[in-house]
DNA sequence: GCTCAGGCTCTTTTT
DNA sequence: GAGCCTGAGC
């Protein structure tokens, strides 16, 4: 334990001074002026803009202030993003409370990150004690999906009469049974209904997926947890682990799932140094496999019960804003009973803004984000928020227009898009030769080269001593000759010796000419690539690169201009998802209307439409100031097989009945005369089928 | 035996 | 638009 901090004079009263008392409360829990006191678990059931963050810091700084090595204090936060905030608040309050000078920095908390990030980190340490190989390869989902459909295609389920289950389905019912930790028959039956015919088969592919990984030295993000809860299984490692960590918290306690829940429960059986904070009314990530009952059941789990704080307070929206959102989660049929208060006044109220179609809520929204930007407020304190990534489609082509620089936030990652992971899995080939994966994605790039001649490929290679000398040995069909070397040598000299960065600018110059054959878009995708080049020189070497990058992708993406500086004002584009735990002075939410919101897609069961529910809860309580729902009257579908494009009739979201309205000033198109919408007479589509009869 | 073009289906949210 | 399967054509 670090003297130095202990004999620090005791001045917590001045750093810690502005909490509120249930804040203060959970911030004190356990301690006393003499340091850890206590032991008992801890819930903070903290509502949307309670100053969570900063209660949770502020816990943090005042365990180290009393004596806590920052070594042995675990924070498991959502994203990597949260962790780096909670570092840098922490360090702030401990920087002060401390009476460090300027130039002294606040010690660093080497374990704070994801589940799956910690859970890396401890199993490449801990990998030779449980018989897993410490450089084992991280899938990412792309990856592991494309595993799934080779063992797929193995096993001959391509073949099968009736349609089998997609290659992404497959990993998803796979990954719900690992992460709910429930059984096949039980997923199947809860939401892969149609697949449960297929039960058996997809039970012999589960099986050949794990030996697949493990015969090729493969963790999936599943198996990040997976193997971390197994290592806690046995009583002496989890003894072990548990006393390494003398304090757990947890942020973001209501999206966990079982399976988190479980390592949590073998790290701390008798929850003692174990703090978990969340707010079971913003809970949206059960199609993850997310348990809320993790939050509500939480303190029964112990003998003595956990201590509950609920923090009530919100410090972050005006009054009318707060009531707004009130009402839109007081009707959520099951909740923890809890209303939030605020003394910021505010003459304004929430705007409910009807428009015509997409278009105009485009143009409408551009024109506000202007005008407040003219007022003073900069585009970095606005936010566009929207259910699905595509939805901002129509708004994004605006602002390029306009010339308004945005940044997208959510929806496909660009490294998911088939040009960026054909680019990185040359890398991840010859980082390991005899990965399969790689090699067959990366071969059949050459015109002439099919799934045959990739197998036979791989099937070469992944035996060999000596990786090159099996490429160089290998006959390439026919059609493939002239393409074939040009890959083969790109090929050898990556595995020879790595030249970081240069060699991602070798494999670009090798793409390039199969990107402009294979796509029509080469020029955008290009760009692309030169994004991930600019990236690949922020990371030390390619082994870092690949890792890091599958852990800690870049979450932003934007128009072909690129990443604005940081310097640089920009709006800020979200899918109501990533915007978790942020807050922007200005909130405009898109197409809060049925079929958006909640989305056709999750109006099946009960639980699908209360998180739903608390998905529009969480988009309305970002906002601090102004808040405006957008409601476009109709718009345009695109891309449905069957009908082709056609206008589709749309109405506001049944979240906002007469009763929320209320709390809302409207704006619109005083009439909407049925004339203006000459075909919608009669919709000869499936959504809008599906939208009456949700209504039944 | 192998590749590739054409037609069909499905399209959320993320570590 | 992309994944996936089928079947024509080499």
């Amino acid at each position: 334990m670090s003297s130095a901090l202990a004999d620090a004079p005791p001045r917590a009263a001045d750093v810690f001074a502005d909490l509120n008392p249930e804040q203060r409360s959970a911030v004190e829990h356990g301690l006393d002026e003499h340091g850890v006191r206590g032991q008992s678990p801890l819930l903070v059931i903290a509502g949307a803009g309670s100053g969570k963050t900063k209660t949770l810091a502020a816990r943090v700084a005042r365990l180290i202030q009393s004596g806590a090595d920052p070594q042995r204090l675990l924070l498991l936060t959502f994203s990597r993003r949260a962790a780096g905030e909670m570092e840098r608040r922490a360090g702030r309050m401990l920087h002060r409370a401390l009476g460090l000078r300027a130039t002294q920095a606040p010690p660093r908390l080497p374990w704070s990150g994801t589940f799956h990030g910690v859970g890396a980190r401890l199993l490449r340490e801990y990998a030779p004690r449980i018989g897993l190989a410490p450089n084992f390869t991280l899938l990412d989902r792309a990856d592991a999906e494309d595993l799934m459909g080779l063992q797929r295609q193995a096993l001959g389920l391509a073949e099968t009469a009736e349609r089998f289950p997609l290659k992404a389905t497959c990993l998803s019912i796979y990954s719900r049974a690992i992460n709910g930790e429930s059984r096949l028959d039980q997923v199947l039956q809860e939401h892969f209904p149609w697949c449960f015919p297929v039960h058996d088969e997809l039970k012999r592919l589960f099986k050949a997926y794990v030996e697949e990984k493990q015969r090729q030295q493969l963790l999936d993000y599943d198996d990040l947890l997976l193997y971390w809860a197994e290592l806690m299984s046995d009583d002496r490692l989890a003894a072990e682990l548990g006393d390494r960590f003398q304090h757990v918290l947890v942020d973001e306690y209501q999206d966990t799932n079982r399976l988190q829940a479980t390592i949590l429960r073998r790290l701390k059986p008798s929850g003692g140094g174990l703090t978990v904070v969340g707010d079971d009314a913003q809970a949206i990530y059960s199609f993850r496999a997310a348990e809320v009952r993790n939050i509500l059941e939480f303190p029964a789990q112990f003998d003595p019960p956990a201590r509950v704080v609920a923090l009530e307070r919100n410090y972050r929206s005006t009054q009318p804003i707060l009531e707004a959102s009130n009402a839109v989660i007081a009707m959520a049929r099951e909740r923890h009973e809890k209303r939030l208060w605020t003394d910021r006044a505010s003459s304004e109220r929430p705007q409910l803004v009807t428009v015509e179609d997409e278009a105009r809520q485009a143009q409408w929204v551009a024109d506000k984000v202007l005008e407040r930007r003219e007022q003073g407020l900069r585009l970095k304190r606005q936010a566009v928020l929207f259910r699905t990534s595509s939805h901002a489609a129509p708004l994004e082509l605006e602002l390029t227009r306009r010339n308004i620089p945005f940044v997208k936030f959510g929806g496909l990652k660009f490294l998911e898009s088939t040009h960026v992971k054909d680019v990185l899995s040359v890398l991840r080939w010859a980082e390991n030769p005899r990965g399969r994966l790689a090699g067959f994605r990366v071969s059949q790039l050459l015109p002439g080269f099919g799934p045959a001649s990739a197998r036979r490929l791989i099937d070469a290679m992944a035996p060999a001593a000596d990786p090159v000398q099996a490429l160089r040995a290998f006959e390439p069909p026919r059609a493939a000759a002239a393409s074939w070397t040009a890959l083969r040598d790109l090929l050898a000299s990556l595995i020879g010796d790595a030249q970081w960065p240069m060699d991602l600018e070798s494999v670009v110059e090798w793409y390039a000419p199969h990107l402009e054959r294979l796509h029509d878009d080469a020029p955008v995708r290009l760009a692309d690539l030169e994004q991930v080049v600019r990236i690949a020189q922020g990371f030390g070497s390619r082994e870092r690169f690949l890792t890091e990058l599958t852990l800690d992708p870049p979450e932003a993406s934007s128009d072909e201009s690129g990443i604005p500086l940081k310097d640089e004002d920009y709006l800020i584009l979200s899918t109501i998802h990533s915007a978790k735990g942020q807050e922007w002075n200005a909130v405009y939410l898109l197409n809060c209307v049925d079929g958006c919101m909640p989305s056709d897609l999750s109006t099946g069961a009960q639980a699908q439409i209360e998180e739903e529910r608390r998905l529009l809860y969480v988009a309305m309580t970002r906002a601090k100031e102004h808040l405006a729902v957008m409601v476009p009257q109709r718009f345009y579908v695109t891309q449905q097989a069957r009908h082709g494009d056609r206008h589709l009739h749309a109405s506001v979201s049944r979240f906002l009945p007469g009763k929320v309205v209320r709390h809302f000033d409207k704006l619109g198109p005083a009439n909407q005369t049925q004339a203006a919408l000459p075909e919608l007479a009669r919709p000869a589509m499936d959504v809008a089928a599906r939208l009456r009869k949700a209504w039944d």
